[in-house]
RNA sequence: GCCUCGGUAGCUCAGCUGGAUAGAGCAACGGCCUUCUAAGCCGUAGGUCUUGGGUUCGAAUCCCAACCGGGGUACCA
């Protein structure tokens, strides 16, 4: 039983024994004390003043005195203005730590809500260009969130739809056929994703120059862009592809199968995966039928033009398109055809989208509408709706090469990793392969801690000209110290040094105390990660705690400790903490190294 | 225009279900490697929490308004 709930009830019925006052459920605050005040646990009593009718210090002396002689552990407490503070007995601290010692599923498979069957969905590609650093936020998060929603005693699928049809791969397409010159990943020696890119880089600067011509020649805005030759024969390579042109298909694998070899590079390199892959070609049809089936069952609207649409405005929407007029689908109409499919091939409970928020009303709209073709579960999807990651300049658009490219990305982390390393004269003792390995630890580890420590929901700002940091709040600082950690245990062993649980510390320090606070508040941290679809709460957490553990390792020497019980008890501490952050860093999907 | 999200130190971010003197990191300056890994630790400096009202014992946190910025807004994805 935490100390914290002890209290509170102990306070409910203080409360109604001295002030004949019963109070409602959230009106009794138990936190930690500030770090400053004396005393660990704090109930706020400024809220009983009104029915105590006595000053705040005579308050908080009365439900003092008579919780510290009704709960266990509760040895003394003091009154600052509205602030009752408790001190609490060693003794629960050391209880906590060795429980959290012994138990290898501490802060894993919390107890609660029965489990549920969450499918995510991440990643979510178009198929005409490479990874960038906004799609490494998604698939950071998408894969911490599934992590973090197992551990809170869900079953997790992960689930990719990449968008493999469309006008976008056409525009790829087209160019290639232009400008190509037959060139291949295999005789380019490039990586196939990039390859792909770079045509519809190509595309782009070469309709933007045609549609410049055509409005000096008098035509609209408009009219140039629709008219512009290029962006007409990728309409063409559409409607070929949907008849089923052979050459126009084939084509169409031909480079899509180049972009998978190299997503496939770029996942593992990241270290992320799926369990069940949906590609669009395959769904949107299935879209296509349930958005005629709702044109027959009156729930949409026939436009004379043949367009279908929804009328949302009693939900307090517009008019969506579902269908265009030539009959070819829309954006939303694949995520429809999807989302019915899913449904048939898994009992999913909880369908949790991560998608970036310049989509909310995408996905408001998607709900509304799943729910009037009379799919129950509609209403019910998560749309988790994460920041865009911002250049100094602004938004990374591909279609400019404006980005920040992820395999780029990676690769030059890993090297200054390696740089950084040779400059610190680290790991020489190591072979040059488990060397190679720790360096992409540590830059990966950089990478996905930069990413994830900051609040899923907010933008965030990405400065290329600053690389990212390996000092300070930082996964290697934290990567560092459970090495440390690790080499403290290794040389205690080495010692014959065997940790006995059966301490008995009279005294703490008060790092000592902190670490064993902090110790019980993980299974929290995980649990409110869940419940907010966090990865910044745990490694803040994570954070929080190693910061706290290496001021404690340069206050205190462990292995020269000389009282047997001292010894064991810090051992067992600093085993105990890195056991806990690694636990934290897997869930962000960060592996940690035993030495760097 | 309308909808929506945001504005905290020079920079990047915590803190936001109201609680005590608003916290980290980076950058700047100073100190600490014969002692378990210095990718570390300690110290100095840096703030009208965009502004103005309101709610109350108490507001960075809740409400209203203004200003500034991001995103969206019917045949792009």
């Amino acid at each position: 039983m935490k100390i914290e709930n002890l209290i509170e009830a102990a306070t409910q019925k203080a409360l109604i024994d001295l002030y004949n006052f019963t109070p409602e459920h959230g009106q009794i605050q138990v936190q930690n004390t500030r770090k400053d005040q004396e005393g660990d646990i704090t109930l706020v009593v400024f809220p009983f003043l009104r029915f105590s009718k006595k000053p705040a210090e005579e308050t908080g002396s009365e439900i003092g005195g008579y919780i510290v002689n009704s709960v266990k552990y509760v040895e003394s407490f003091s009154v600052v203005k509205g602030f009752l503070n408790f001190k609490i007995a060693n003794e629960y601290w050391i209880e906590n730590l060795v429980a959290s010692y012994n138990n290898v599923d501490y802060g894993v498979n919390l107890p609660g809500e029965e489990s549920k069957l969450v499918m995510i969905e991440y990643s979510s590609p178009n198929t005409n260009k490479p990874l960038h650093l906004g799609h490494i936020r998604n698939n950071l998060l998408g894969f911490s969130i599934s992590e973090i929603l197992k551990v809170n005693g869900n079953k997790v699928i992960k689930t990719n739809i990449v968008n493999d049809r469309g006008i976008h791969i056409c525009k790829s397409m087209y160019a290639w056929q232009k400008w190509g010159e037959g060139k291949t990943p295999e005789n380019s020696g490039m990586k196939g994703d990039h390859l792909v890119g770079e045509f519809y880089v190509e595309f782009d600067k070469n309709y933007k120059a045609e549609i410049t011509e055509l409005i000096k020649k008098g035509l609209s805005k408009e009219e140039a862009e629709s008219k512009a030759p290029s962006i007409v024969a990728a309409r063409e390579l559409l409607l070929k592809w949907e008849a089923g042109d052979a050459e126009t298909v084939n084509l169409w694998k031909k480079m899509n199968e180049w972009v998978y070899s190299g997503f496939d590079v770029t996942y593992r390199k990241l270290g992320v995966d799926f369990d069940k892959i949906y590609y669009e070609s395959e769904t949107y049809l299935v879209g296509k039928e349930e958005v005629l089936r709702g044109v027959r069952e009156n729930i949409f609207i026939q436009k004379e033009d043949s367009s279908v649409w929804a009328d949302l405005t009693d939900d307090g929407l517009d008019q969506k398109i579902l269908l265009r007029s030539d009959g070819t689908s829309v954006y939303i109409t694949q995520d429809i055809g999807t989302a019915k499919m899913r449904y048939n091939d898994y009992e999913i409970d909880k369908m949790v989208y991560v998608v970036g928020n310049e989509q909310n009303y995408h996905f408001q709209i998607l709900a509304v509408l799943l729910d009037k073709l009379g799919f129950i579960w509609g209403k019910d999807l998560y749309h988790f709706s994460y920041g865009m990651v911002e250049l100094p300049s602004g938004k990374m658009k591909s279609r400019e090469g404006k980005v920040v490219d992820a395999d780029d990305l990676v690769d030059e982390m890993i090297q200054e990793a390696r740089d950084m390393s040779v400059e610190l004269g680290k790991l020489e003792s190591l072979s040059k392969e488990e060397a190679e390995d720790i360096f992409r630890m540590i830059a990966l580890g950089a990478l996905k801690y930069f990413i994830l420590k900051v609040d899923p929901r907010k933008n965030m700002m990405f400065d290329p000209s600053e690389s990212i940091d390996f000092n300070g709040n930082t996964g290697p600082f934290i990567q560092y110290t459970y090495a440390r950690i690790k080499s403290v245990l290794r040389k205690s062993w080495e010692n014959n040094i065997i940790i006995d649980e059966n301490v008995k510390i009279n005294s703490l320090s008060s790092k000592e105390k902190e670490l064993l606070k902090r110790i019980t508040l993980y299974p929290l941290a995980v649990k409110e990660a869940g419940d907010n679809y966090s990865p910044a709460i745990i490694a803040n957490y994570c954070y929080d705690l190693v910061k706290e553990f290496n001021q404690f390792y340069h206050e205190h020497s462990i292995l020269s400790e000389p009282n047997k019980d001292q010894l064991n008890f810090r051992l067992m501490l600093s085993a105990t903490v890195a056991e806990i952050v690694k636990k934290g860093m897997n869930l962000l999907g960060i592996e940690m190294p035993e030495r760097m």
